[in-house]
DNA sequence: CCGGATCCCTTTGGATACTG
DNA sequence: CAGTATCCAAAGGGATCCGG
């Protein structure tokens, strides 16, 4: 798409609105599992085996790709304990925490609202 | 999945922890604009193509299938008006408004977190 | 055994052209 | 204006195998 005039053509936006907060958010909370293991380490520090117990059918694969990817987004910390049978222990991160009211906020609306549905 | 056993095989839970309640709340607002969208709606009601303009770059075909699926959920209102040049107004059902403050919260918290991420 | 990397398939998102 | 239909690309998810 060729800029045939001098000047500087505007991006014309709607009015001078500014892209939405939660654009930033929605990014680190997508991915089909990613609340879910947020709210159950907003309740207690979990391994890996417990978390993938308390998920319904999650496989390790995608399990462990959630949790690195909400480690990179700086929401969970991951600490290794080297034992013989591995430990490796999740919990949340200061950021993960100021997350918490939200999570639990969530969690209570989910409960009066979308009981049986 | 055939159930092969008599009796009824418990699903072997961690202790007996329920499933969390969130995960309703998950499936709801996954997909990549929901929570952008609800969150566009919770500010006021909208038309089709102010949406469109709202959010960075949307195709018509995601939007309306976003907006279907939130439609199939509950959490959003769609009103035809039959007029020459049509229009369609979107706005947030009950269900949807209930889900305002939890929008509001995660704008509150991107914007103080997650400034320049 | 625990945790994670790899591979493959399904689902989702997106560009474009066409319709009422 | 507000969609549908089609096709394509990318992301996400899951079973299996690998290293300690």
């Amino acid at each position: 798409m060729a800029r045939s005039w001098f000047g500087d053509p505007p991006e014309e936006q709607i009015e001078g609105i500014e892209v939405c907060p939660v654009t930033q958010a929605q990014d680190i909370i997508a991915g089909k599992w990613k609340i879910i293991i947020l709210w159950h380490l907003s309740i207690q520090t979990r391994r890996f085996n417990e978390l993938q117990r308390l998920l319904p059918n999650i496989s390790k694969g995608i399990l462990t790709r959630q949790l690195r990817e909400l480690e990179e987004d700086q929401m969970v910390h991951r600490e290794v304990y080297k034992e013989v049978p591995s430990k490796v222990e999740y919990s949340l991160t200061p950021l993960g925490q100021s997350f918490i009211p939200i999570l639990h906020s969530m969690g209570e609306w989910s409960k009066k609202h979308l009981v049986s549905k």
